[in-house]
DNA sequence: GCGCGGAATGCAATCGCTTGCATTAGTTCG
DNA sequence: CGAACTAATGCAAGCGATTGCATTCCGCGC
């Protein structure tokens, strides 16, 4: 089961083996078929270990994500996933739950696997990680934290001029009692949509109030978030969910309150992932192009061709608001009354 | 940023610095110490690959599902790396997208890997493939395709009892008019449920009818395939989907025909994805464990403890009927001439 | 028949790490 | 103080490929 085996059965050296192995035209077609078929005889697979260790060009790039359930990465995930394959690379994922033990785990392997290039598309990134990946040698592709330069491409979404357009329409549809739907708000980039969600209302000068719940990012977490905020003090008319994973989780909570949405209650998603678009009501969301992204990774990660004019560059996405049936006008007060209702079940 | 560095820098063999690094105890706290800080200094992360040629107990096993976008195949994966991180393996997925060449190159990176055991939870297995795998000398964990024995274990879904109970419970509606929802069905695995189907509702000698429609695995193939279901011939009062995703997508085809379900049409889904309880209206579907299929897989690959009880055994699970809203009587007569309007939509 | 020259092979060093065995350092005692 | 042990450390042989360089083959022209 290794080269040495091969070489035997086909009574050549390693070398030889290894150079029809590899497309290295120099063999004699006799040889070369000799050497084919002890391969095939022996079912012999490469030792891929070997292999890199020997020095031959790694074609591996790693993307550690912070949660592949949420289609959002997955999305992501397999636009970098499917530009791999189309050249030859592998992909190897690390999945993190937001935990940043998790995070530092996946990156020491993806190092220790040497991988070709790193992309980090998570939100637990702290300032030491950030700086130990900068310092290092291998092309690194940031999503939503850190600073481009060297090696390390930066890829930006532009959350607040996301959250401001929602803001704004969801004001100018009367709303005036907002909620936010978050998750792990201890995570920088994640309180940053909070912060950015209550600068924008409090910049339009209208008495409008915001609260904020917490949950899992997943369903589950949207609707337990969303049943936090019908427990108690004002109900929202508008509830802004820091992604549609989220939202969705919310319908539900809604629907079992015996609220309709969006006559009784706004919701908006982010990201704009399909389930977006099949969740009933369809969501209002604001779209953030993740194959666009996934493809930036992967060029910014891959050596050659464009690779020289993306690395080390800063890539910002103004993300696009999709509006569709989840939102309304604010309901009238005698149909608020609705919502207070639904509070105490 | 090799052994040989650190070694030099602590003033220590080679060997040392290894044992160091596999906690192997028997290095003096003070050479410890020093160790530790030249690796430190460094940086230094070490080399999987050689740590694997040289022989340490790999500590890997390797996953291939058909379409990671499917939350049942992500739910596998996710049960299984949550196992395998718990007893400090390490996974790696491969994504198929039920394409048999794609699965070829993933069974070649995972045995080039050398990983310790492989998990393969796909639909387009041909028999040469399984041939090859039986014949190999890893530990395998086959999901409902090839046979145990040996190092490979089968965990075999009775979906035919799934589809019984499923089509049983319909058929006591009242329903007579079937229709089923599925893709690929060029793969075998895929082609049974469509024959389950079909034998389940003709074992009933009541007239039944059932025609099919294909699309992708995915929200969308869902919804073209209900589409096309309504656009010619009698239109279905019950759609069995192959599963909850389809399902979900056939769910808001229907919406946009101004059909209701489960007024005018019922709508079952299979796997029982959270998504499932989520959608609106949530699914009547047949659960499938996915956790506890995760945690087997999980146990008959990794070495020691119950495994040896596991390996190369078959595991039969029989899937639970899930009643929810998206199914109810047949419409009466005059209420079926809504879907026939629909049709024409 | 011989010498040549390029095409095919083979040799062997190397990649970074693990590990059995040899060697050295430290301790404890007689 | 040196013997006898045990605890620490070092040596060096792999693991399974890749690859630059040396060597052997072969067909040809003279």
């Amino acid at each position: 089961m290794s080269l040495q085996a091969v070489a035997e059965r086909a009574k050549v050296s390693t070398a030889t083996v290894s150079r029809v192995l590899n497309g290295v035209d120099v063999v004699r077609a006799s040889t070369r078929l000799r050497v084919e078929i002890a391969i095939a005889d022996l079912k012999y697979h490469p030792n891929l270990h070997a292999r890199s260790l020997a020095g031959a060009v790694n074609k591996t790039i790693g993307v550690i994500v912070s949660n592949l359930d949420n289609p959002f990465f997955l999305d992501v995930y397999r636009a970098i996933e499917s530009d791999c394959h189309a050249s030859g690379y592998e992909v190897v994922v690390a999945n993190t739950l937001y935990r940043p033990e998790q995070l530092a785990a996946g990156v020491r392997m993806m190092i220790g696997r040497r991988v070709a290039g790193l992309a980090l598309i998570v939100s637990e990134m702290d300032d030491s990680m950030v700086r130990e990946l900068t310092e290092g040698q291998i092309p690194v592709a940031l999503y939503d934290v850190g600073v481009a330069g060297g090696h390390v491409t930066k890829i930006r979404v532009n959350y607040r001029r996301g959250v401001e357009r929602m803001v704004d329409y969801l004001s100018a549809l009367g709303h005036k009692d907002f909620a936010f739907i978050g998750h792990h708000s201890g995570l920088s980039p994640l309180n940053e949509r909070w912060t950015a969600v209550v600068e924008c209302t409090q910049a339009t000068n209208s008495g409008i109030t915001v609260k904020q719940a917490l949950g899992d990012d997943s369903l589950q977490g949207g609707k337990n978030a969303a049943a936090e905020l019908f427990s108690a003090g004002t109900p929202p008319t508008a509830i802004i969910c820091v992604n549609d994973l989220m939202a969705v989780g919310a319908l539900l909570e809604l629907r079992e309150r015996g609220l309709h949405v969006p006559r009784d209650v706004s919701v908006t998603g982010f990201d704009g992932i399909e389930l977006s678009k099949f969740c009933h009501p369809a969501l209002t969301t604001v779209n953030i192009p993740r194959d666009q992204i996934g493809h930036t990774i992967f060029q910014s990660l891959a050596p050659g061709g464009a690779a020289n004019q993306l690395v080390g560059r800063e890539f910002a996405i103004t993300p696009e608001l999709v509006v569709r049936e989840s939102t309304a006008p604010r309901p009238a007060h005698g149909d608020r009354q609705k919502a207070k209702d639904a509070s105490r079940g």
